[in-house]
DNA sequence: AACTTTGGCCTCTGCT
DNA sequence: AGCAGAGGCCAA
């Protein structure tokens, strides 16, 4: 720890309270609390109100909120010429200066004062650190405070749904009840006894009572509804709560971040209310009661009022039951104590936590950034390489590698750091003798290929360094996983570790390469994902000359045909012993981490195009495959949460047919896999008849797509003749939706529009209708031809070439000029309909369905 | 109240 | 019919 000496300007300046520092140690092999035992003393929270920060602990079991001053602070180099630091000492907005070995600090008076002079001094010349760092953030980067583990409530209210929720989350809604449920499954209601401002407040205090046994509150859409909603009643009512005294946790926004690529299957990902959630994850059904008459219930009292209160309470504990589930409010617990933030909506974000761990690691080593005060504008760099798929039809036997961990690897390797990165005259001088041998350059230079970059490498760059540190400690969480019988709760806790550190190793690069992050370089960031187009393209130019067929990859994966597995076996290990170490060595890398895995095999495996296909294991990581291993599907509809329920439904019988099951059938031996396409034709006539004429609900129909944009935010478009182009359906529902008055949904940015497709009789007028407006019919024509049959089509045409799929399937509408819209009843079929309407293969097919 | 990245496929719309 | 732009969602 440097020392430090607090320099006064004269007997003025007040002396400024030196806040707790000390040495960070990130922990690692501390002995870890039993699952389940009660949470040991610590920090709880830290919030800045005003110019204080409100500090939350747990001292001997006992809740503490402390106050204290915030710190408004940057660094300066100490050895800045006296003069200059004298006139920064005297300015009236500096309330002190504390040297600290190397760096010096300045405390300003406001973080306004801060920002302005600290670019005026930039435009001297003069470079200041860490000036932009908010003073949470400051004081959690200085103090070694361990982090409590906070007592985890959830929690669900019903507010009065005659007021529309976008009012009633501004809190213009009576809260009727409340509901909290611990994580042990301890449940708590709260009921309004009376429809007066008295009893809300009655009601409010209670929750808050109830609350003070808990220190992290989670709900479903928590930011945009129970939160901002039980804050607004609370000053309506006039309850004084310190809300900074909780941990306010978004369910939604958390299982989002967090499930996206776990989830399975569309159906997972179309909607994001709870009970479709609930459905898809926990099997349950739909609860009977009707969330838009919360006031009719509880104003009939006696049972209704108590079937909106079991409403209420089983809404909450589905999210206990989905945390018992998915694990990721432990595993954001275990993310925010590694980067150093605290497990709250905020928490959830990547530039956060990455800000968090950076600012806590740099301190340690005494290294501090540069002070960003204007973010975001930064220039688009190149990204990953992906090969257009190079085979039709069924391929056979593809053995897949992959780089383990690509990006951090390769930030290691290089040692590729904003501070290590070489620019100006020195990297103009390194290119001009690079292009003339690299051999000078071995001795503390790196060079990253395809942007012709250096980067130090006589000395450990900070991002090195972070992702060195975060790597060792998922290895050491494996490791300490490896012990434990699988599933127990010590196995589950180091899976949880070694997962959130995954989760932030991967980051660094995400926020080396945002402009919003403090961490930006746009050089840096893009000689990271060249790096690996560049390995990628030189392990396929390798291979080939081995006599293999690269015929796919992407990013840091590589699809091998043409070759056995022993042969990929000792191909993998040529690269990672020979290969690699030579061809790094010549860049001038000192420290190689690349590694190429042989992942998986596939028995055969389709691809539609890049980044879309399904395959069928043969083994994955040696492990063979057996009847209950699922295919791979990626990409496709079925994949998709926009894409209506039928498509998924077709994709997914196309899926199992090709692959001998898995999707909706238990997997069969690989000798069940059709590969005759009259199988696949009649499966389609009789999908295409009961499109056209069976009975289809709403949810079969229904597509769903999100507002990434507020609704005035979207382009508009006049056509030639003056008049408003059209916008893309689902906002232009919404649009008229949110126009019709605030009796409709919100429609606020991130919301989702679920519709169909009404009517497209007419040919470029094509009506659609919002879900709501669902009275049992819908265009089949259109459901089959846009958006049923092309995913399958695309499946079916890379699967079987050679037959002409449009030409069977591909129109449907009646070439008359009428009405679309088909009846919800269908017509009684013909008698015998299906052997009539079975179409044959011509002859031209029969030679062609293998490859 | 704050924004991880790029690459890629696909749909909808209006225009030539 | 093909193009271009906006937009959404997914792969990595």
């Amino acid at each position: 720890m440097p020392r430090r000496r607090l320099v006064r300007r004269q007997q003025t300046k007040p002396q400024v309270q030196a806040p707790a520092r000390a040495v960070h140690r990130v922990s690692t092999n501390q002995p870890e609390p039993a699952p389940g035992a009660p949470s040991a003393d610590g920090l709880l929270n830290v919030s800045w109100q005003r110019d204080n920060l409100v500090i939350v602990e747990r001292l001997a079991g006992q809740i503490v909120v402390r106050e204290r001053r915030a710190e408004y602070a940057c660094f300066i180099r100490s050895d800045l010429d006296p003069a200059k630091k004298r006139i920064i000492r005297d300015h009236p907005a500096v309330l002190g200066m504390l040297e600290e070995g190397v760096w010096t600090r300045v405390l300003w008076r406001s973080t306004r004062e801060r920002e302005d002079l600290c670019q005026a001094l930039h435009r001297d010349g003069i470079m200041t650190y860490e000036g932009d760092v908010n003073p949470v953030r400051r004081f959690m980067t200085d103090t070694s405070m361990v982090h409590a583990t906070p007592r985890l409530a959830f929690l669900d209210i019903e507010t009065d749904s005659r007021v529309a929720p976008r009012l009633a989350a501004e809190g213009n809604a009576r809260i009727l009840c409340w509901a909290v449920v611990g994580a042990d499954g301890r449940k708590r209601v709260g009921v309004l006894e009376a429809n007066t401002d008295q009893a809300e407040r009655a009601l409010l205090q209670r929750l808050f009572s109830i609350l003070e046994d808990y220190d992290q509150v989670v709900a479903w859409n928590g930011d945009k509804f129970d939160f901002p909603a039980i804050q607004a009643r609370c000053g309506r009512r006039g309850v004084k709560v310190n809300f900074a005294r909780w941990l306010w946790l978004d369910h939604m926004d958390l299982f989002v971040r967090m499930n996206t690529g776990a989830a399975e299957s569309g159906d997972e990902k179309q909607f994001l209310a709870l009970q479709a959630i609930a459905t898809a994850l926990l099997g349950e059904g739909k609860d009977n009661f009707d969330a838009s008459q919360t006031w009719q219930a509880w104003a009939a009292g006696g049972v209704e009022r108590q079937r909106l209160v079991r409403y209420c309470v089983k809404d909450t504990d589905l999210l206990r039951r989905l945390e018992e589930k998915t694990g990721y409010v432990g595993l954001l617990q275990t993310l925010a104590e590694t980067c150093n933030v605290f497990a709250d909506s905020r928490g959830i974000n990547p530039t956060i936590q990455a800000e968090g761990f950076l600012l806590k690691l740099g301190a340690e080593r005494d290294y501090r950034f540069p002070s960003s005060f204007q973010r975001g504008g930064g220039t688009k760099f190149k990204g990953a390489y992906v090969m257009e798929p190079q085979c039709h039809g069924i391929t056979r036997n593809v053995h897949v590698g992959d780089f383990a961990s690509l990006y951090p690897s390769i930030i290691v390797t290089w040692n590729m750091s904003p501070e290590t990165l070489v620019v100006g005259q020195e990297h103009d001088d390194l290119t001009v003798v690079h292009a003339q041998g690299a051999a000078p350059l071995e001795d503390c230079y790196s060079y990253s290929p395809i942007t012709g970059r250096f980067f130090r490498t006589d000395q450990e760059g900070i991002l090195p360094h972070a992702v060195k540190e975060v790597l060792r400690l998922r290895k050491f969480w494996n490791d300490e996983k490896a012990k434990h019988p699988p599933g127990s709760p010590k196995w589950v806790e180091a899976n949880r570790k070694s997962t959130a550190y995954k989760i932030a190793a991967n980051s660094f690069y995400g926020v080396i390469g945002s402009p919003m992050s403090r961490f930006f370089n746009r050089e840096v960031a893009e000689s990271v994902t060249q790096c690996g187009a560049w390995l990628i393209q030189e392990t396929i130019r390798a291979g080939e000359q081995r006599s293999m067929v690269a015929i796919y990859g992407d990013t840091d994966s590589l699809f091998i045909a043409g070759c056995t597995r022993t042969q990929f076996e000792v191909f993998v290990q040529w690269c990672n012993e020979d290969f690699y170490p030579v061809q790094l060595a010549a860049l001038g890398c000192k420290d190689n981490r690349i590694k190429l895995a042989y992942e998986k095999e596939f028995e055969r495996i389709i691809f539609t195009s890049a980044k879309r296909y399904i395959g069928r294991y043969v083994h994955y990581k040696g492990t063979m495959a057996d009847e209950s291993s699922k295919p791979e599907i990626k990409g496709l509809e079925f994949k998709r949460g926009d894409s209506i329920r039928l498509a998924r439904q077709v994709q997914a019988e196309v899926v199992d047919l090709l692959l001998g099951g898995g999707v909706l059938r238990p997997t069969l031996p690989a000798s069940e896999c059709v590969e005759d396409p009259q199988v696949f034709i009649d499966a389609m006539q009789r999908w295409q008849d009961h499109i056209l004429a069976g009975e289809l609900q709403l949810e079969d129909v229904v597509i769903s797509k999100r507002l990434n944009k507020k609704l005035h935010e979207y382009s508009r478009k006049r056509k030639k003749d003056g008049a408003w182009a059209k916008q893309l359906p689902h906002i232009e529902l919404a649009r008229k939706l949110h126009e019709a008055g605030e009796a409709g949904e919100d429609m606020s940015e991130g919301a989702k529009v679920s519709y169909f497709v009404f009517d497209a009789g007419t040919k470029g007028d094509v009506e659609y209708r919002t879900a709501a407006d669902w009275d049992g019919t819908c265009d089949r024509f259109e459901v089959w031809e846009k958006l049923t049959w092309p995913p399958t089509e695309r499946l079916l045409a890379a699967a079987f070439p050679t037959v002409a799929w449009p030409k069977l399937f591909g129109s449907v509408r009646p070439k008359a000029p009428r009405r679309g819209r088909v009846a919800p009843t269908p017509p009684p079929p013909p008698p015998q309909a299906a052997p009539v309407r079975r179409r044959r293969l011509k002859a031209h097919g029969t030679q062609a369905f293998t490859t």
